[in-house]
DNA sequence: CTATAATATAAGTGAGGATTTATATGAGTG
DNA sequence: CACTCATATAAATCCTCACTTATATTATAG
């Protein structure tokens, strides 16, 4: 199933427009850290602001953006609030991700090799066909 | 193995920093628009800039961060340059997102419905419990 | 009740990056 | 070779949003 959907994956508009805002809000680098901080625990605001060295109502506004996008919950626990994943699921994607970057970073360094090796390079037809 | 490896999920600073720039390079709209509208297919440039309607040199420029990130590959053919996704398998985790995303809809959307219901409200107790 | 701590929200600012305008580069044709 | 078309690159401009400062809100302790 999983080869057979990879190789009639298409992306209807539907999909892209549904992927957009989600992607714009994982797309913010600490906004990330924060997230990806959480791993699979809730953690009080204060922790996240040490963890990540931001200030608070820095924190507190990126907190509020995944919230409002879902990705975690929030709950009062006496003076403090603590936030986790509202779903493990989201950082497994982004784990899936992460592994095949660095399988893609493997493949391009081997990849790389063979190419630096044409130093004996047939200088027109290779050349023009692959840009860089 | 896929279940074993959820429960266990870190994310330590190391695979944050790989992922954070990648998820740059997908959190800008038209970029995306620009990759996902590619799908499994090779197309020119002037493929791309209608079916997006962005102009030319943006789309260039666009297409350049994809190219420069290893997201997509470019090929000359005569006075072409087509386009096409790298790996598909990136396609595949986009995919996984936006199911992901479809399948939270859906079960917000119950949970939406629930919390529609509580107009004879307890003022104190759940109100404090989970903050919106 | 007052004071403090934790956190959220509002408003302002400036930097990063998307987009545009101008131009350069590459391929093909006559 | 000159010209045209396709595409990339450089520089300038614009726009979005991250971050900061100021303030408000909520919870707790004495």
């Amino acid at each position: 199933m999983s080869a057979s959907s990879c190789l009639t994956i298409k992306f209807p508009e539907r999909d892209q427009e549904r992927i957009i805002p989600a992607l714009k809000v994982l797309g913010e680098p600490n906004r990330l850290r924060i997230l990806c901080g959480l791993g699979l625990e809730c953690r009080p605001v204060t922790d996240i602001i040490n963890a990540t060295g931001l200030g608070q109502t820095n924190v507190s506004f990126h907190l509020r953006v995944l919230r409002e996008a879902g990705f975690v919950r929030a709950e009062r626990r006496g003076p403090f609030i603590y936030y986790c994943l509202a779903d493990s699921e989201l950082l497994r994607i982004l784990h899936d991700l992460t592994s095949w970057l660095d399988a893609r970073q493997t493949a391009v360094t081997s990849d790389a090799e063979q190419r630096a090796r044409p130093a004996k390079r047939n200088s027109a037809a290779p050349r023009t066909r692959e840009v860089t």
